[in-house]
DNA sequence: CCAGCAGAGATTGTCGACAATATCGCACAC
DNA sequence: GTGTGCGATATTGTCGACAATCTCTGCTGG
């Protein structure tokens, strides 16, 4: 979505990367005033690049923006993680479902060989690796299944997880839960049953649901 | 998502929301050139509202901008147009499916209600009618199902939707096969079986999704 | 007759300054 | 002592002008 070779200054799009990546690191924390006469200074643009950037994350619903007041990095809850989870649930299901129908032999062979390696990973006891892993996983399949509109949708939606995705992997024991859930999307794609691979999607985003409820109280 | 009660003029506003409605009512043709200078002029705000209004609009599937060359009107073609209905299948089944869970009692006559109006108005030959409760029916069950995540999405998806909805809404014959989906989504909710529920709406934006590829040749 | 190039016009991107609005602290009245 | 109104400060919203970039037209050369 964001285009990435820029060779001019082109300030907006500096400021725009400049702050998504921000975001996206968790440098900013949640609820924090952004200030645009700050932030231009900062990045060395002006305010007018700043605050098309702001309005351009906004839309994107990485920022909140209240008329007159400013903006400020947007806070998700808990309960607004669920809700948006639930939405990448059915959205993902689609894409496994996509993915059963698309996929060619060389890409189940990728698949699976992906899913050998989490398995590896997490008998290595290496988290940080399976959550790279995991990624991919993800990617690949939304990839196979050449859906471009739930593909945006759900980067968007990702985006806004940023914070709750990392709590959630370093709980213990969740990459064992995890790991039995991608290889069954995999096994659903791999037979190419377009079911199999949407309802082991949707229980996997499910259970990363119910994860996401008992972080509420942890 | 837009806040509505204005006061002031707020320059921005007003041109994002004379866009709006430009683009919903289908004014502007799609890939029609949207010159800053002249929309500033057109809605008597200044040139930097009418920036940030396309900057908006463009987070929102709009519009599209092309940097240095300007903002069109965004052209969906049908191909683009039955993506976006997969996203709302899944979506509208995980409403349809969060609404069995959710309806009280008045809520499902309101729905048996809505149905029987729905019913009379295929009777009646009132295409029109029809489209109208047809959209009240989807809004009902969103507003049960509460997931204000998945309704955000929807609201962004539909308007990218237009124009193929107006050419969809008078193909003949299409109230009849709508209406049987629509009671066997309402009747999955009332009898609160979210499983039901959820396949009936998925089948009914399916049957859509059909007609959509049709109206490519028609 | 067609390809390539240069210039003019149009349009977007950027800048600095000004106006409008909200926030905060303080004095004052009760 | 508490609540209210006012003024100072900070921040956003708006404006007009300038610079950078692109597009289109017409000319030149092969």
């Amino acid at each position: 979505m964001a285009d990435s070779q820029v060779e001019g200054a082109a300030g907006v799009r500096v400021a725009a990367d400049a702050l998504r990546d921000s975001l996206a690191r968790g440098d900013l924390a949640p609820g924090q005033r952004l200030v645009e006469g700050d932030l231009a200074e900062m990045y060395g643009v002006t305010r007018a690049s700043v605050r098309a950037a702001l309005i351009d994350l906004t839309g994107e619903g990485l920022v909140e923006r209240i008329p007159n007041r400013g903006a400020r990095v947007r806070v998700v809850a808990v309960e607004e993680a669920v809700a948006i989870t639930e939405c990448r649930m059915v959205l993902e299901g689609l894409c496994a479902a996509r993915a059963a129908r698309a996929a060619t032999d060389d890409e189940i062979a990728s698949l699976t060989a992906l899913g050998d390696q989490l398995g590896a990973a997490v008998a290595d006891g290496e988290p940080l690796k399976y959550s790279d892993l995991n990624r991919e996983l993800h990617r690949r399949i939304r990839d196979i299944a050449a859906q471009p509109v739930a593909n945006q949708v759900l980067d968007r939606l990702n985006a806004q997880l940023v914070r709750h995705q990392f709590r959630l992997a370093l709980r213990p024991g969740r990459p064992q839960v995890s790991l039995r859930e991608h290889l069954a999307i995999i096994a659903g794609i791999a037979s190419r049953d377009p079911e199999a691979a949407e309802a082991a999607a949707r229980a996997h985003v499910a259970s990363v649901i119910e994860a996401l409820r008992q972080t509420d109280t942890a």
